[in-house]
DNA sequence: AAGGGTTGTCTATTATAATGAACATTAAAG
DNA sequence: CTTTAATGTTCATTATAATAGACAACCCTT
């Protein structure tokens, strides 16, 4: 059956920002789109609609190209992505390890 | 042919941050992996991968789950996504439309 | 400690993204 | 203003992600 979906305005907001930043960081650094689609072992095609903001991509190629654009993801300096991720790890082991449903309207309005 | 990608250490800490984002940003809220999958309009086995960090999945998909639980990229306040968004695409105008590669050596090194 | 919901994980099948090729258009640079 | 590299864009084909289903292990609650 075909998929269909739909994604948030503020996804799509995302998903364009993040290309804008990609395309720019080429330019600056003077890459050609297929310098970079090279470098990140992708075509120039995929590159292409990723700087246009297509939710399809990979997120991993995607991020690859942040990375290597030197667009920084979640933290200005990204030598302390590992550190955030520990102690995102750490945070995770606190909270319980699985959710329960409540069967029935537990305290629901009215 | 069969496809072979690489990702650099910063982009598989940065699929692993955001997956542990999600799944916190879940968890808090007290929805279980098919509530949230639901919502998304995702299978479990899906939203399974990404908050392992995989780099397969479609970034379109990540964001709106994102979205869903609450957790910010790019802006602490996401109601300025469509402000940032603008100001990029003004920036990007003001580069230039293709860049040019050098035939030679330029000026490089020695 | 038991019962049942939740999660971890694997596996066919199906839907779709990635690719390379192609071509028109554009714009940088001589 | 001419040249030609770079970009925008579409289109089959191929590789792969998404899915549903299944099952065990786990944890929560009673």
């Amino acid at each position: 059956m075909k998929r269909t979906r739909t994604y948030s305005r503020m996804t799509l907001q995302a998903l364009s920002i993040l290309g804008n930043l990609i395309k720019i960081g080429r330019i600056e650094r003077g890459m050609t789109a297929q310098d970079l689609a090279e470098r990140a072992g992708i075509s120039r095609t995929t590159l292409y609609s990723i700087e246009k903001g297509a939710p399809g991509p990979e997120i991993g190629t995607v991020f690859e190209l942040a990375a290597i654009v030197g667009v920084q993801l979640f933290e200005p300096d990204s030598r302390n992505l590992a550190v955030q991720d520990k102690r995102l790890s750490e945070k995770l082991a606190l909270l319980p390890q699985s959710v329960r449903r409540p069967k029935r309207e537990v305290d629901d309005d009215f």
